[in-house]
DNA sequence: CGTCACAATGACGTTAACGTCAACTGGTCT
DNA sequence: AGACCAGTTGACGTTAACGTCATTGTGACG
């Protein structure tokens, strides 16, 4: 009743948004990541589809597996199921914060570190142009 | 003359500070990560070998493939070489600190949005102790 | 001296995450 | 109807990053 009826998108649409290939969203179809509806044979990629996909990549980018990233995936769908069911889900939400929290801390100091060398590099650089 | 020579260690050693298993050094070595030298046939893992490791460890936190953790090393390694090498490799210092900060603002609203999902399941579940 | 546990060296196996290719289907344009 | 697409489904290939196994070496110890 409330799931618009249009804003569904093709196979073709979905790779130039998102620059990935079909066999990648086929590919996460099969394992279950994405559930595009049929017209006919064709797939039609959903808001929520949409939705998934840009936590898959976001996901990718930070150095988790798809198995990883679909099970954290069904924190973001609430639909209510049951008690037991949503305790273990936010319980698997917190790990995974926990786990993205000491990512950012560690990549702040991989920053700080590079940059260290960096600057390191601009004073050999000078001492250099010094002879 | 400079070069401690104890602070040496074994791969035994290196694993278990490390976490890693003994494959995984030799793998490294083969893929020219570490280099550690000989004992006759045995290796010794010297103390840069445990700083690139650390870098190499943490990179893979990151979704870096070995292959770019390999070429990202070499920053760290400040051993004169040319100055055409030294530009070469200061720009790829950028590019990763680039890519690095882009991946620190993304880990920011990611972490921001699972917090929301969170809060939101508080909600949730408030309303249903109404109940 | 035997052996015993640890190391090293291939060589092959495995898993994840797709790429590639072939064969088929289903609309669309002319 | 014929041609031409985009899309689909297998099926097999590929790459990265190791795991596993068999074989061989080797320094320390009883």
């Amino acid at each position: 009743m409330m799931t618009a009826n249009t804003d569904l998108m093709t196979i073709r649409e979905m790779c130039e948004t998102f620059d990935v290939t079909p066999r990648t969203l086929r590919f996460y179809e099969a394992k279950e990541l994405l559930s595009p509806v049929r017209d006919g044979t064709r797939r039609l990629f959903t808001r929520r589809d949409r939705a998934r996909l840009t936590l898959i990549l976001r996901g990718k980018r930070f150095g988790f597996s798809l198995e990883d990233i679909r099970q954290t995936l069904d924190l973001y769908d609430r639909d209510g199921s049951n008690e037991a069911q949503r305790k273990r889900t936010r319980e698997l939400a917190c790990e995974r914060l926990a786990v993205m929290e000491a990512q950012r801390a560690e990549l702040d100091e991989a920053i700080a570190e590079l940059r260290a060398e960096l600057t390191a590099g601009d004073a050999d650089r000078h001492d250099q142009a010094a002879e």
